[in-house]
DNA sequence: AATGAGGGATTGTTGAACAATTCGTCAATA
DNA sequence: TATTGACGAATTGTTCAACAATCCCTCATT
């Protein structure tokens, strides 16, 4: 290995594209399709997926398939029951509420962690969040209810940062995804985040004005409001 | 089903018993033994797991002990590198920094949260966590320091109990279980946890006496104070 | 209506096989 | 000497076929 001596850091700076180049596991790579289809609200929560069935579909062995199904499971998307094969995960009310609470404790705790994070970090933050919410702002003058919800997620992904942990943000991931379950039960789903873009433009006021605190509560009241029109859906 | 009109409940308790009965699959009764074998410092980070010679060693076929690793490389116990193999968690300062921002955010949002929780979980959670202090304390006045040390992991395991959230608690099993890995690599780490047996119960006052935010203040002293001599080790 | 006995279908697990990839070795070269 | 490239052994990735274990539905019995 030449330690070149002063062009220094253009190599290192490559290991950041190897995710990118990687070459994946089929198992990942079956994960990923099917995890499009179920996040996407086809594959309806509660049905049998069937090793069988899926693996001929896809043209993969039944090991191969029962790894991707491992994955999916661990990421809450699916459920595996002993014996009797895997199924889409079907929320109840009591997962909306944990749902809930978890990410009251997790996006609460990223932004009272503000004051802590490093100066970049939370200007990089504050952008990403600025982003997702002129996003879903056009997005709304567009009528495009879809990127309205991706916007919001995003919005949501984007607060996370301010923890400046990649496991905080890897727990919001999978909060948001299994979130997305929730979703697609509703009766209009297109138009569930659609009055929640007024709230994010005043926590973004918060947030550019350092006041966390405030951006914390105000997320707060967002999640309860959020969470009390989810769980009247499901009972 | 006869819905017995007044011997009400015993019939549903039986429920929790459900998992212990349970038929466990080989791959997880295979992931049981070398969580344990991994968590007790033996198998030290680093160490790759060879396909052939564990299974042989173990008596499970090859499919089955991939599933193992999937189960403990998705806890971080192990990583997964693509064509090269299974080895155990090998963590840098950085993953110490990482699990305790984690942990200031879901233990400390825990106690945040306990206004919210309802009176009979919390007072379990509270008397989990004096149940795990005073096991800590007299299993130091007898001078052994393991169960010190799993003492208190129940302690922060029981902090958790206050956000009355199924997610929080797994997220601070596995937060646990991978500082378990971090512990190993110290030089004396059977008395770490001895000097915060104090601070242990001086939160668990606070507790009891429904002072939660100072409970938080502490605990995140705590939390600073042990990374700081963690991460003084890795670097 | 509850119980119990088939029987078909599906999952759990194994073992073997082959392809793809990594890694160490060693010779060739500048 | 240090770098490069080729070769080969060892390991992982993936598939396939088979069998055991289990679930679930049906039907006969009581």
């Amino acid at each position: 290995m030449t330690t070149n001596e002063r062009g220094i850091g253009w190599v290192e700076e490559l290991g950041a594209e190897r995710a990118s180049l990687g070459r994946a596991s089929t198992a990942r790579r079956v994960a990923d399709v099917l995890r499009a289809r179920i996040t996407e609200g086809r594959l309806p929560p509660g049905t049998r997926l069937s090793e069988e069935d899926i693996g001929a579909a896809l043209g993969v062995s039944r090991n191969t398939l029962r790894e991707s199904f491992r994955l999916l499971a661990h990421e809450r998307l699916l459920v595996h029951e002993f014996n009797r094969g895997v199924f889409v995960r079907k929320l109840d009310a009591d997962d909306v509420r944990d749902l809930y609470a978890f990410r009251r404790i997790l996006e609460c705790g990223a932004l009272r962690h503000a004051t802590r994070t490093d100066e970049a970090v939370r200007r990089t933050a504050v952008e990403a969040v600025r982003r997702a919410v002129e996003d879903g702002e056009s997005s709304a003058t567009q009528g495009n209810w879809v990127d309205v919800g991706t916007a919001n997620m995003a919005f949501h992904q984007a607060i996370a940062l301010f923890a400046q942990s990649p496991r905080v943000d890897e727990a919001m991931r999978h909060v948001l995804a299994e979130l997305r379950l929730v979703f697609h039960v509703m009766a209009a789903p297109q138009t569930f985040h659609e009055p929640y873009l007024t709230d994010n433009r005043r926590i973004l006021g918060h947030l550019a004005d350092g006041e966390f605190e405030a951006a914390a509560q105000a997320l707060a009241a967002y999640l309860d409001a959020a969470e009390s029109q989810l769980v009247a859906v499901f009972e």
